[in-house]
DNA sequence: CCATTGTCGCAACTCATGTTGCGTTTCCAA
DNA sequence: TTGGAAACGCAACATGAGTTGCGACAATGG
């Protein structure tokens, strides 16, 4: 999403069909925070979208790939990179901002949705795929700058190591239910931060 | 799940009411692996049990309770807690259990059929928490008896090293959709165990 | 063997989701 | 300004999930 697209409302001309878009979009966002997955309609989308609902099923055929794009372009936002001059500094930042993006109801709502979305086609949960590669590829820098620092061995899967920190996090979102915190992101850390010290090449 | 509900679909009278109710959970976790969460119907469930789709609606009101009530019954049998004599050995072979649960077509749809039934309402979610908690519980022995041996410091979190360990697998299945396989398993297994070994108490 | 209670099958109904055809508006270019 | 193409609004329709009332059958206790 990009800045010109921000503004929502604004009568300004340039492209209704823009603007319905990125409203559509952002009410589906909204929505899916607020309720979840199966209790978000694509008739209330449209009409807090100011919108007819056919206008929604023609663009978006079916709801998971509605909700699979406002999570595509509502997730491009907010993924700033700890860089704290440590790997378990950095490890436990990621962590903590995992767990305050996906902990809070609202989030925990929105998390299980996007698994939902997943769920209901195996295309739609290949089509998440780049979507997440990107995403915990952004984390990469960790590693390296831990490898360039002499933190880690120079072998290590840095997306093996990203996703062992933020899965058992997820794991709890979406399936045990057991309650996120603080601590939980800081012991996670300190698990795998010492786990990939330690390792030993094979 | 006693003893004398295991066996299905066998002719021996004693209770009509509950041979229809194995063979509804019995038909529900097969279509799951099948056909996979949103495309199951109820009518289909009834029809593969050989019972009227009335008689499912009265007994589970919702789609995701007899989703979630089917998960319960199937799930208590192959749960084998690995015991190689090493605790790298057998976080190497639980996850590679998980691997093979979850890791073919059929245990992902299965898989993600879960985690789509818990995200429709919070009590779902929370109704399978006791489940989770028992499930997870059951490969504690795995950790206390590494603590036994002096391979894992006491103070060793049973919970979070098993969750560590089964987190990013799932995190794969159910939204990131890599492949999973036994290699994943044990460069998991073996960060995890090293981790866990080298903690120094805080 | 009979009666009572609970469960099931059946068919008809309700209702929300998703679809289609057509007229109208907006956009863009000449 | 004007014409055509694309997108939208509207209303009517189609479909399938979920519900209800009633009659029939099976299971236990006397």
């Amino acid at each position: 999403m990009t800045a010109t697209e921000q503004r929502v409302g604004e009568q300004r001309p340039g492209g209704r069909a823009e603007r319905v878009r990125t409203a559509v979009l952002e009410a589906t966002s909204e929505l899916l925070t607020e309720v979840g997955y199966d209790r978000l309609t694509i008739d209330e989308v449209a009409a807090r979208a100011g919108v007819h609902k056919t206008t929604v099923y023609r663009r978006w055929p079916t709801k998971p790939e509605l909700i699979a794009e406002a999570v595509r372009v509502h997730s491009d936002e907010n993924v700033p990179i700890p860089d704290t001059g440590t790997v378990l500094g950095d490890l436990q930042a990621l962590a903590s901002e995992v767990v305050a993006n996906i902990g809070s109801d609202g989030g925990a709502r929105r998390s299980r949705s996007i698994a939902a979305a997943a769920a209901t086609s195996d295309e739609l949960a290949t089509g998440l795929h780049e979507f997440w590669v990107h995403r915990l590829g952004a984390a990469a820098p960790i590693i390296e700058r831990a490898i360039a620092r002499g933190e880690l061995p120079p072998d290590s899967d840095a997306n093996l190591i990203i996703e062992t920190l933020v899965g058992p996090i997820w794991l709890r979102v979406l399936l045990t239910g057991e309650p996120i915190d603080d601590d939980l992101a800081e012991r996670v850390a300190l698990l795998v931060a010492t786990g990939a010290a330690h390792q030993q090449p094979t």
